[in-house]
RNA sequence: GCCGGGAUGGCGGAAUGGUAGACGCGAUGGUCUCAAAAACCAUUGUCCGCAAGGGCGUGCGGGUUCGAGUCCCGCUCCCGGCACCA
């Protein structure tokens, strides 16, 4: 049995196919231009499909049998593609800057680069094992200097250019300065979608370094290490991404995105509609600064009773009075004397509480502060209150208070005794935030009574914008994106400063501008929950590389370096492009390689949830494959990024991802022992009682079943390298892809891939002696009942593999190989359709038959089997014959059976006559050929 | 609280409103073998029955329908996102 399909023969088989492709370059992708272009035209290049996976990491704990279930398939779906004939662009790069190696780098005092790159060189070893057909000349990492390059370069772009309300677009900063006919920093800088700002960022001492708003948790926590995060005044470097808000959100209806993706990027944007609404404030008569509430709900107006600011709010300091109204509440007062010391101590201990403790206790709290506001709908005097249940950083940071119709207003003023009226009709007790018709909102000619919620709203906006009392306007939770981080380990932003410290770009032709090396990589260490701890990035150090002097145009003069650098999503925001034309030295990509791979194509479907915007497609990746935690942080700096590129003229696509599919994750079970310690997982030996319970045990010990991620700390680790050394490549991608459906995690079961490894046997011995390697296919015309099978096959899986169902298409490759293994013939004609099937999902294995069957071609760009339709059609088929709903019968009937001659057929049966008893039969129901429902 | 997704054998999972449980694992029995492993064959939702056959069965309670895992209404539980965001 030397040509049985073992591991051993499986592994030379895998070997010698996966250097075969790498001599010929079989996945090679053909450009339009450039040093990756053909000798045909862009014309002859034929249907392209751009498909990708969310780039990896290269970990140093190398990968286990999750990592590659995304990487197999887009694979498989890659291979599929180029059998159907298109020019199929797949390749993988590695997104390399980040923090594991550099804490490795501190630790160790190795370069960060040297750890990176052995890290790359194993991941590379473990992914070409797999067979991935992708084209190497295309792989890249975000640490070559070539690559640093053009990232800088798109941060320049992002620096020389500003967002036009009107257009809704970027624009050069250029025209700005010739719109405003100054070039003063003053007056421009704050217009750039890339600018400095000072406010109040989330500084992470255990990091040390600042984060972006998506890096933290809700439980206010960096997502990275999980460690506390304060909110602390800084300069720093931000992105204007909240310009783009409303592009971003619209969009979302012009990709073929899950739902639930969209929605994760809508809650983070969180766009509100409502009304900015002026509150009068006698008490600062002539002041130019009137109080600016927001609302949602202005239709709710007649409803306001008092006003909050938040503690932080700049108009509360001049509001405050001096005592307290004659027969105050004591409820109001803080118990303080007066309202400044109320006031003062109050902001004193919101100040004093964290995000988090914020959040914990939701106890309304606040102190009046001695002043009134008129509302200006009817021109009431209404209490001003400081209350921290009101967010600064969210629309003005004041709210008309409508106790009677939000829940937060309502438990307020239940606490400090406020009047709390109806303004919106409806069932049950207040507060009341649903639907209904306005009522007692009159006042002199204006009257929203008898109006739905959303008709009163229309009115109200237009009443307050053509009384110069406020405005319809739209807010959003969306904040701008810091860029800046105190870390070696990123691309240094393209930026010095001149003399006067104003921010000054680099030219395009002093990039990239390269990391420094530096004595130590350790930003300064603190403790993690030292809230007063400083930044101090690590370039700060090297004076030599921060001091230097250029000429960047007007004579040579000394600069200070920008010494943070920028955050590792700055490389995956822009990577997909670069795939397109890897080597270009010119741009990020050839505009016509870009507008060939990513630009708008009229011809495809809008997709699921297409909106209205969907008619115009957007371009971007025909599919793109990644988790779901990338969903808020990656993608939605990618999309951003997108977009300017698009606006200043460099892309022809508006969105970066046509089609994305979040994958589900392979996870594992744990096994803890008595102390809680975790045991190996693969030396626990299950048992299965009598009463069908199941318990666990190691070393005889009892031991507990957890089930989560996989990890070296849990000690349930699997490798690929383990799963390629028990039974090849082939079979543990057969595996993963028949485990189940792609978007949905399952648990990892060791002891199931045999099943992938039998299958494969079989379809290898169907068509191979296991004795001599030869081929036993034979030529003769298979019968017509395989024949059927063949094409049933065929039809199911062309079916499957479009809608991603590997899981059943693999089940029917099984059904057929099963099929054909007991009727004992291996014809032509059934065992190379099985086998070109097969391809996608084992290659290696399908090539060796390929080749066995003899050609002499590989099979990567076989075409792909279509089924005819003459073999659809069976002659007979079972028709199920119900009583009342219930089968009682089956009949093997001709296809073209009548419907009269089904019924007749179908109450001779003598079950179906028991089941009768008897009874008149009412009506019947025939579905010819498949169904005959009687009912009794 | 709001939004999105889900619940089917011992396990992973299949099922355009029309035969529930495809396919795989495991389990049981068998073939081969001195024996075992591998491989192959058969059985395998559950209960009653020698069998033929029948009862029950897709988280729970209703409904629509000749017929519901699938559609509708009302719940429970699980997973994910957002959350004092006005």
């Amino acid at each position: 049995m030397t040509q049985r399909y073992t591991a051993e023969l499986a592994a030379k088989i895998e070997a010698r196919w996966q250097d075969r492709w790498e001599a010929e370059g079989t996945f090679h992708a053909v450009n339009p231009v450039g040093d990756l272009a053909g000798d045909a035209g862009t014309d002859d290049l034929g249907p392209k499909y751009f498909i990708m996976d969310m780039f990896p990491y290269p970990s140093g704990a190398g990968l286990h049998v999750g990592h590659p279930l995304g990487y197999i398939a887009t694979d498989v779906v890659g291979r599929h593609q180029r059998m159907l004939g298109k020019n199929v662009l797949h390749a993988l790069g590695y997104d390399a800057f980040g923090l594991p190696a550099e804490l490795h780098a501190i630790s160790t005092g190795e370069h960060p680069r040297a750890n990176t790159e052995a890290n790359m060189v194993n991941m590379r070893r473990q992914l070409r094992r797999l067979g991935l057909g992708h084209d190497d000349r295309r792989s890249f990492a975000t640490i070559d200097p070539d690559f640093v390059r053009w990232t800088q370069w798109i941060f320049l772009q992002l620096f020389n250019s500003w967002f036009d309300v009107e257009q809704q677009k970027a624009r050069p900063i250029s025209e700005l300065i010739e719109q405003l006919g100054t070039d003063d920093p003053a007056a421009i800088d704050g217009h750039r979608l890339a600018y400095v700002s000072d406010s109040p960022v989330n500084w992470c001492p255990g990091l040390g370094t600042v984060l972006a708003n998506e890096e933290v948790t809700a439980e206010g926590r960096s997502e990275r290490g999980n460690f506390p995060v304060f909110k602390r005044q800084m300069k720093q470097w931000n992105l204007r991404i909240t310009a783009y808000a409303d592009r971003l959100i619209d969009d979302l209806d012009r990709v073929d995105w899950p739902e639930s993706g969209k929605q994760m990027q809508r809650n983070w944007i969180g766009r509100s509609r409502g009304a900015e609404v002026e509150f009068g404030l006698p008490a600062l008569e002539g002041s130019e600064t009137p109080l600016q509430v927001f609302t949602t709900r202005p239709d709710t107006l007649f409803g306001a009773t008092y006003v909050v600011l938040a503690p932080e709010h700049e108009l509360v300091d001049p509001l405050v009075t001096d005592t307290w109204p004659e027969g105050i509440d004591p409820r109001w007062t803080g118990g303080a004397a007066d309202p400044a010391t109320a006031v003062a101590e109050y902001r004193a201990r919101a100040a004093a509480k964290t995000d988090l403790e914020r959040q914990e206790n939701r106890e309304k709290t606040g102190v009046f502060t001695g002043a009134f506001a008129i509302n200006p709908v009817n021109g009431e005097q209404v209490p001003v209150f400081v209350a921290d249940y009101v967010l600064v950083g969210y629309g003005t940071g004041a709210i008309m208070a409508v106790p009677g119709h939000d829940a937060r207003d309502f438990e307020f003023a239940t606490q400090f005794g406020l009047p709390i009226p109806r303004v919106i009709d409806g069932e049950g007790d207040l507060p009341h935030t649903g639907d209904g018709a306005v009522i007692n909102s009159t006042h002199g000619d204006l009257s929203l009574d008898g109006l739905t919620v959303d008709d009163a709203k229309a009115r109200i906006i237009a009443w307050l914008e053509q009384n110069g009392h406020g405005t319809g306007t739209t807010t959003y939770r969306l904040r701008d994106w810091l860029f800046s981080r105190q870390r070696y380990w990123g691309e240094p932003f393209p930026i010095v400063y001149d003399e006067a410290g104003n921010a000054v770009a680099l030219p395009e032709s002093m990039l990239p501008v390269d990391l420094p090396e530096v004595p130590d990589y350790s930003p300064r260490t603190f403790e993690p929950d030292d809230a007063n701890s400083e930044p101090e990035p690590p370039l700060g150090r090297v004076r030599e590389w921060v001091e230097v002097e250029l000429d960047l145009g007007d004579g040579p003069k000394r600069y200070r370096r920008e010494t943070n650098t920028m955050p590792n999503w700055a490389g995956s925001s822009w990577y997909e492009l670069r795939y397109t034309d890897p080597h270009n030295d010119q741009a990020i990509a050839d505009p016509e390689n870009e507008r060939y791979w990513m630009g708008p194509d009229e011809n495809r479907s809008p997709g699921r949830g297409a909106g209205p915007g969907a008619a115009k497609d957007a371009g971007g990746v025909d599919f793109y494959i990644g988790g779901v935690e990338h969903m808020v942080l990656h993608l939605l700096y990618v999309r951003f990024w997108h977009k300017v590129l698009f606006d200043l003229g460099h892309v022809s696509s508006e969105e970066p991802f046509h089609r994305l599919f979040n994958q589900g994750y392979i996870q594992a079970y744990a096994f803890t022992d008595a102390r809680g310690a975790y045991v190996p997982a693969d030396e626990v030996v299950e048992h299965v009682a009598d009463d069908g319970t199941t318990t666990w045990t190691h070393d005889g010990n009892p031991v507990q079943r957890e089930y989560g991620k996989m990890g070296k700390s849990l000690k349930n680790v699997v490798t690929p390298d383990e799963m390629y050394e028990a039974y090849g490549a082939d079979t543990f991608r057969v595996y993963e892809m028949s485990m189940g459906p792609l978007d949905v995690s399952r648990p990892w079961e060791t002891r199931a891939v045999v099943g992938a490894q039998r299958f494969l046997q079989r379809v290898w011995r169907l068509a191979v002696d296991e004795e001599t390697g030869e081929s036993i296919v034979s030529d003769d015309e298979p019968d017509i009942e395989t024949l059927r099978a063949v094409h049933r096959t065929i039809d199911g899986v062309a079916a499957d593999m479009e809608a991603l169902r590997f899981n059943t298409a693999i089940a029917k490759l099984i059904e057929l190989t099963n099929h054909l293994t007991k009727t004992g013939a291996a014809p032509r004609a059934a065992i190379e359709p099985l086998v070109l099937m097969l391809a996608p999902f084992a290659p290696h294995v399908a090539e060796e038959l390929w080749s066995r069957l003899g050609h002499a071609e590989v099979l990567a760009r076989a075409p792909y089997p279509v089924a005819d339709p003459q073999h659809l059609v069976a002659d007979t088929v079972t028709c199920v014959v119900q009583v009342q709903g219930k089968v009682r019968a089956k009949l093997e009937v001709s296809a073209t059976a009548t419907d009269e001659e089904l019924t007749a057929q179908a109450l001779a049966e003598p079950n179906v006559q028991r089941a009768i008893d008897g009874r008149e039969v009412r009506k019947v129901i025939v579905r010819a050929p498949k169904l005959v429902s009687l009912v009794v």
